[in-house]
RNA sequence: GGCCCCAUCGUCUAGCGGUCUAGGACGUCGCCCUUUCACGGCGAAAACACGGGUUCGAGUCCCGUUGGGGUCACCA
């Protein structure tokens, strides 16, 4: 192949390890790994790493799945489990124990923690030399347990051209021979990714921050097979409120917390897209121009805070901008939780048909639930303490004068209610307020609900007088 | 602590030596719209961490300080 010709198909990766959800960070990883495997027409791999049995469960493997479907993020092929290459972990340990690159060490645990607690007590920093370093390849190996330790390069220095972090170089004397193989014969993480990402032929490793200090240590397996050089780009991590790293304590921090929370996927992809990369002044941006615009040029190089509400503005926005009967899927299974009640198909309808009026008041789907339950709760509605306020004055007799008027139309629309409400305060000198507030409460239960007008349509003439007539009082009662 | 990385409004960011009296977005605060709450519209307050250089000129380049972060396992 010549050197112009050399163009290799970008292939991205995305390698969570599975011990628990998909994480916020995981999740926005996978994102720019498939975006920017998308944008180059290449291809995006799902690799999971399971090398620490004991730690990686199927509910897990499931969850990172799931997370990763929801966010629309599809991988090519099947997913990839780094336990089925053991075998070729070992060969290459192997390999490169043949090329002098590697050693057998038969240090034992007491006396490598004796080593470590020395090198504490004389406050250097530990780097593990061991005495088999430099044994002949041929040495006695007595019939003990050994680990195979990479022979890390003592002399000079490692340079990686990060595409986010730029020129980052690192003395060779600060790799340690850390383990390839355990002494169980299985591969650590760091032969296996080396392995698996030459093997499946990953050009690109997008990853976290945290693995920067990681990428030097597999450079030197890299070379020590010879192999072609990856290109890295280590992207900053995301940080909770506090502006620490993100952790339990920061609340959700599984991508599917937020759905629970009632944030649309796409909201969260844009979200996530935006933190830490950007494009001019865009804030919504498409998957499609995302997939066109996406480069890892932009990509800042400074750990970003996540912010909940920058969040919820973004997903109140592409509420307004989802088909009503898609949020009415959506909204249904959090509105039968809410009234405990299934919704029928005409109820669902219902729901559709309020949709308008209901989503641009919600920031996420569980507003938009709560906001919709008036039009499926039982007579008579239970008032919060709002609308039992707004009930305690004048309002029952005005609703009295509200009932009669509309009790007598031939026409239920929202001209004609209007026209009644209107007329009402118009007659007893007060203003429309003082008519309309005490009628939603009446209606809904609530203080605060869609235009007075659309709920009385929507819940049609019968309910709307029904529930009107719950709290009204008639003069001389 | 060693090593590595980072540093523009409270937050996410634009900025790739002069067009920056630093732009956008979220949030905050006003005003308008209005039957409530939202939506929407208009407007305001709000930042180049600090100190040295380099340069005719620095938010933009270099060094240092300070501050933050990451990493130092037979975990990934």
């Amino acid at each position: 192949m010549s050197a112009t010709e050399t163009q290799r198909e970008v292939v991205t990766r995305f390698a969570p390890s599975p011990t628990g959800f998909l994480h916020i960070g995981g999740a926005r990883t996978a994102l720019f790994n498939w975006l920017f495997a998308r944008h180059h027409k290449g291809r995006f791999l799902l690799r999971i790493e399971d090398t620490d049995k004991a730690r990686s469960t199927k509910p897990a493997i499931d969850a990172i799945l799931e997370g990763m479907r929801w966010l629309d993020l599809d991988w090519d092929g099947h997913e990839y489990y780094q336990s089925q290459f053991w075998a070729r972990h070992a060969e290459v340990a192997n390999e490169l124990l043949a090329r002098g690159h590697a050693y057998r060490c038969y240090m034992t645990q007491d006396e490598l923690a004796a080593a470590r607690a020395e090198a504490e007590r004389e406050r250097r920093p530990f780097r593990i030399v061991s005495p088999w370093r430099d044994c002949a390849a041929d040495a006695a190996t007595p019939d003990l347990p050994f680990v195979v330790r990479l022979k890390a390069p003592r002399e000079g220095e490692t340079v990686i051209e990060d595409q986010v972090q730029g020129t980052v170089r690192v003395q060779n004397s600060e790799i340690d021979d850390f383990v390839l193989l355990r002494s169980d014969g299985s591969p650590t993480y760091m032969l296996a990714v080396v392995v698996d990402d030459h093997d499946m032929g990953v050009t690109h490793v997008i990853r976290g921050d945290d693995h920067l200090n990681n990428a030097f240590r597999q450079l030197a397996i890299i070379r020590g097979m010879g192999w072609p050089e990856p290109v890295y780009a280590h992207v900053p991590l995301i940080h909770g409120q506090d502006g620490a790293k993100m952790s339990k304590r920061h609340g959700a921090t599984g991508v599917m917390d937020y759905h629970e929370m009632g944030i649309l996927p796409e909201a969260m992809a844009n979200y996530l897209l935006r933190l830490g990369w950007g494009h001019g002044d865009d804030e919504i941006i498409a998957r499609e121009d995302a997939v066109r615009w996406f480069d890892l040029d932009h990509v800042g190089r400074s750990p970003s805070r996540f912010d909940t509400k920058k969040l919820e503005n973004l997903n109140a926005h592409y509420i307004r901008e989802a088909s009503d009967g898609r949020l009415a899927g959506l909204v249904t299974p959090r509105v039968e939780a809410l009234i405990d009640a299934r919704l029928d198909s005409a109820e669902i309808a219902l729901l559709t048909r309020a949709m308008p009026e209901l989503k641009p008041r919600a920031k996420n789907l569980n507003e938009l639930a709560e906001g919709a339950t008036f039009l499926f709760r039982e007579r008579p509605l239970d008032l919060d303490d709002k609308a039992a306020q707004l009930l305690s004055g004048e309002g029952p007799r005005l609703l009295a004068r509200v009932y009669a008027g509309l009790s007598a139309l031939d026409e239920w629309n929202a001209e004609t209610t209007e026209a009644v409400v209107r007329y009402v305060a118009e007659t007893t000198g007060t203003k429309l307020g003082q008519v309309a507030q005490p009628l939603r409460a009446a209606l809904t239960g609530r203080a605060t609900s869609p235009g007075i007008f659309d709920v009385l349509v929507l819940l049609g003439r019968e309910e709307s007088l029904a529930r009107i007539a719950d709290r009204m009082m008639t003069d001389g009662e």
